[in-house]
DNA sequence: CGGTCACTTGATCGTCTTCAATACCAGTGG
DNA sequence: CCACTGGTATTGAAGACGATCAAGTGACCG
């Protein structure tokens, strides 16, 4: 985006702080304001009325997040770690977006982007094993990682809890930590005891796993 | 939309038919097609290298699809019934895109729209029976039908064959016609053999159960 | 008619869930 | 320093839900 644009766009923000647990926006609440992360990890979750929850995605530094096709989030937006924030005022966010062209532009590429991996979710979803989801989620990390790490580093850090994990691979708590140990055994990856971090021993079988190519016995 | 926008964007459409089992685009071939569809219905899918099938959405008339964060497709489109859809160039779309903010809006909220209904589906499909994925679906079908039928017209029509509907839901064919059967013998819904068609007696039981609210028993 | 296709129904099996026990760490206060 | 507590993760045993395998029905079609 142009450099004057990008100065508009940050004339705009306030810079929040949220600690872990704090919500960022909460589903069904109107939606007036608009986030970018800059720091720490939040999850996107919706549930049903008994608690079952589903989370729909995380968002790390850069993400952008808030969009909402009605004037309600459609799910809420909580932070795990201590998170910072960029937050615009929705109604002023919108009006910026009416003579910059590029902000819609750059936002529809956006939410493409959320589109596609909506949908390879769901494939995880509806069609994976046990196994495979998890395989796909520490390989996904993994490439998340590489955005702020170098390249061939083999260390993936999950700020998140077993169960965000589970919640987000449509799993509970205990085939979670039973799969990873049995990737452990099979030692495709080695576990960091108490410290949130796995480390791939083998990125190409783990994939091979994750894409369902091979039957993770 | 105003009056002579449309008319622009109707000068770059070519109409085409699409037969039952005819793709209007495949996942991973270059995305040089944008379509609006205007009579039948189409499903979305993604593929695992066996074979397994999610199906990610399905799109009636006056549904928008193409939508690429790439230049390739991230899903298949295939024709389900006789379909007819607009077709844009990708190409020209986009230059057109480029005068008309206006489009672009609307693209935005398409997008937005869409991204809403992928979390109700990844909820659906990491948390909810099969019970309530049946219901859930047959419910959705039903607010799709009434765009239009008369409102409070109980029949659902299915164009889809119960395979597409265990891909898009994440069961299997089994489960969905022993789901069905359940729920016709529950009297809350009424099938109509060899017709594709279902009427529902219970419309709020019927939601209740795909909320979770009910037991489904 | 024989053939296929879509769907239904039944019996059995396996994966993941549920329930339960245990371990381990961090923080608190005696 | 050590018990006490609460939160997180691991592991085991039993159970349930949906998958798999298999058979059967009716519609449609050459």
């Amino acid at each position: 985006m142009p450099h004057g644009e990008l100065a508009r766009l940050a004339a705009l923000a306030t810079i929040k702080r949220f600690k872990p647990g704090q919500f960022l926006a909460e589903e069904g609440e109107p939606a007036d304001a608009v986030f970018n992360v800059i720091r720490g990890t939040v999850r996107l979750y919706k549930l049903l009325p008994d608690g079952r929850r589903q989370i729909t995605g995380f968002a790390d530094a850069a993400d952008f997040l808030g969009l909402a096709a009605g004037h309600t989030y459609a799910f809420t937006i909580e932070a795990i770690d201590s998170v910072q924030a960029c937050t615009f005022v929705r109604t002023r966010f919108r009006s910026l977006i009416e003579d910059l062209p590029a902000l819609e532009h750059r936002l529809l590429e956006l939410a493409s982007a959320e589109l596609e991996a909506a949908q390879y979710q769901m494939l995880l979803l509806g069609r994976k094993s046990a196994c495979e989801r998890v395989a796909t989620f520490l390989c996904i990390r993994h490439k998340i990682g590489l955005r702020s790490a170098d390249p061939g580093c083999r260390t993936v850090l999950l700020p998140m809890s077993r169960t965000d994990i589970a919640d987000y691979l449509g799993l509970t708590i205990e085939t979670v930590s039973r799969t990873l140990t049995k990737l452990r055994k099979n030692e495709l990856i080695t576990l960091q005891p108490h410290k949130r971090g796995v480390i791939i021993n083998d990125l190409d079988a783990l994939w091979a796993l994750a894409e369902g190519c091979a039957d993770g016995s």
